[in-house]
DNA sequence: TAGATTGTTAATCGATTAACAATC
DNA sequence: TAGATTGTTAATCGATTAACAATC
């Protein structure tokens, strides 16, 4: 039988992200078996979404019992790449940068960061964790040497674009953005923003217009 | 003219984030008018979408000239509340928790830190900046004498839906969820996931997806 | 068996894009 | 004026929900 990995739209694959979580921690509370009811409880969905989702993955519940939350979190973690290691690098090491190079959840989860980098005279030689911050220009070498997939970018706006036409140039697979502005890549870079005060205006629009 | 505040779609609020900081960065490069072509190719949309959004908020372009970045600026920010100041708490002082409180970019956009919290006491006490760790007890009281607005949750997992539920049970108006948690709210608080892990997984899944 | 839950189809809903008249 | 660009309508596309037969 041929697998064929149909396209997944971008909201189902982040609900995806939600299920995996879920059940990981469903399990770790003892839980054999969930429902796409319970799932779209947890997670403020209909059962109609998730099982709708579900069918996406190459895998199938049982009628009347649900889904098995081992077989789930196996499936789930192949098809988001949540099962292997991936390395990873981050640039620029201000307060925003060096947080996310000593956030243990990131080793816990598979993402190994190997390499801290910025232009700053002042900041490069800093020690940080097991790492020292790197001269951004030593960056390229270490992408290539040590097959680093992944870019976790914490610069500020003006630099960002630059910071992300190099990281793509040593050949980097995948972005993540966390600088306020919109980065242009070619199509064969994946790139995913992760702006806490694009949220935070998100947020302040939302309450606004709550109190009616 | 009586003002109708009509509902405004998530995906058009997202994008009307991206538009108000692209403009503001047009505005300070020297453009006074953009043009939906320009800003849609900027931010890899297309005119199209951008026109569409627009016709949201209370503003014309004019014809031929395009959309005048000034104006574009204010209507923006007020319609999204980046044109007032926001006073905001941080629980959880790990890593992260302690990077955002000192990230400069918070003030600059208006959004005033004035207190992180943690259970830990050995965190309690601590100098983060101008801040010092308090205990997650004394934050209720906080955010009534300060007529704080927004909470930053980074904390555990585990931890998540107590922290929301004492916040919430505070007055807070809105959360920002930086854990992987789902978290449930009322219908009077606004929540928003800003969740870096997810989005690395995200990231994963598309790089894994780009190389067939 | 009866009942609960999946998997799947069809209907609905919402968001994006295309097209073009209006306008400066 | 001619040309460029908006604002708006209609068409398309995609995602969510409802409904129900199949199944354990």
């Amino acid at each position: 039988m041929i697998r064929d990995e149909k396209h997944i739209p971008n909201a189902v694959i982040k609900r995806l992200t939600k299920y995996l979580t879920c059940v990981q921690d469903l399990l770790s509370q003892g839980e054999e078996w969930v429902s796409s009811h319970e799932l779209a409880e947890i997670l403020s969905l209909t059962s109609s979404t998730v099982r709708q989702d579900l069918t996406y993955i190459d895998f199938s519940g049982i009628s009347k019992k649900g889904y098995e939350c081992r077989t789930m979190i196996t499936v789930l973690s192949r098809l988001l790449g949540a099962d292997i290691k991936w390395n990873v690098v981050v640039v620029g090491a201000g307060n925003l940068g060096k947080a996310l190079a000593l956030h243990e959840e990131f080793a816990r989860r598979g993402f190994n960061i190997c390499g801290i980098f910025d232009v700053d005279k002042n900041k490069i030689g800093e020690k940080v964790g097991k790492l020292v911050v790197r001269n951004l220009k030593d960056m390229p070498k270490m992408i290539s040497s040590h097959d680093v997939d992944i870019g976790i970018m914490a610069v500020p706006s003006m630099a960002a674009q630059n910071v992300a036409d190099l990281l793509i140039a040593s050949g980097i697979k995948g972005l993540l953005n966390l600088s306020l502005t919109h980065i242009i890549v070619p199509r064969k870079v994946a790139i995913i923003d992760s702006r806490v005060i694009a949220s935070l205006m998100e947020l302040t629009h939302s309450i606004k217009s709550k109190r009616v």
